[in-house]
DNA sequence: TTAATATATATGCATGTGCAAGCATATATA
DNA sequence: TATATATGCTTGCACATGCATATATATTAA
């Protein structure tokens, strides 16, 4: 009988682990972060590849100025030019670039090999087999 | 059909936010943050309430140097001491003081509430309560 | 015994994050 | 029109964390 704590504890720690798995590799292949490849992501996949800094916080479930600094590092690389809304100028588009969508194409190529060996490589610990199990059937029922 | 991406990170933001929310009520209630109370907790548990930082390390899932500032934390609030080991004198011991396990029992209490709490908030958003079932099952069937 | 290597912990530094506050702009109400 | 409040984003700060490295002790090989 294992506390309550401690299985959601090591839960946390198995989709940590694949993250970081994933991470390093997106790092090592294409010099990108976990969350600068997803917020490239999210923007390759919206209507005209632009996105308000809101909308982006909420779809990485970032707080609004992590968001504002994620996109101060997509936009030194040349990834993203941010926009004024011309409709509020309160606001602001975060555009992805050509090169933005370049890096993006090509390490959504990788991605999938990613999760797969960042999958089974934490599974090797018997520990966490169940977890991993369910977790990856989780994954593909949804995708 | 939602990119592999883009579930496996939505998987993760339910466990962070799940996290987040009991770490508020611990934060709140018990002035401990998550990190620090799985130490106390994990220390609890051991025999003689004392673990190497080594261990405590591998325990939480952390790298090495943070263990060492997180028992520099607890310390700090008389949660626990540090004590040489006899055997090894390069380890040390985390040790838990009569203050420490009062202070991890009392939040304990609490803990269950927080998470089924937290389970419940985060599901109540449509999206997430496939996921949230999975892993409120997968919790359970372990604990 | 001495030298080389390995192990356990601590420290310096960089980073990503959240929170609180600030500034500019929008919207609602008097 | 004028004032009050809300919204969207940025900035300053604090903090937990990881990585690289330093230091002390153990272990192994020559």
């Amino acid at each position: 009988m294992i506390p309550l704590c401690l299985v959601w504890q090591r839960m946390k720690n198995v989709v940590d682990s694949v993250e970081n798995q994933i991470a390093k590799n997106l790092q090592y292949d294409h010099g990108l972060g976990l969350t600068d490849y997803r917020a490239l992501r999210l923007l390759s996949d919206a209507s005209d590849s632009e996105l308000r800094m809101q909308e982006l916080s909420s779809l990485l479930g970032l707080n609004q100025s992590s968001v504002t600094r994620l996109v101060e590092r997509l936009e030194k690389r040349g990834y993203t030019i941010r926009d004024l809304c011309p409709k509020d100028k309160r606001g602001v588009y975060t555009v992805l670039t050509g090169r933005g969508r370049e890096i993006q194409e090509l390490a959504g190529k990788d991605y999938e090999g990613y999760l797969i060996a960042a999958l089974d490589m934490v599974s090797s610990n018997e520990e966490n087999k169940v977890i991993v199990e369910n977790l990856r059937q989780l994954t593909y029922s949804h995708s």
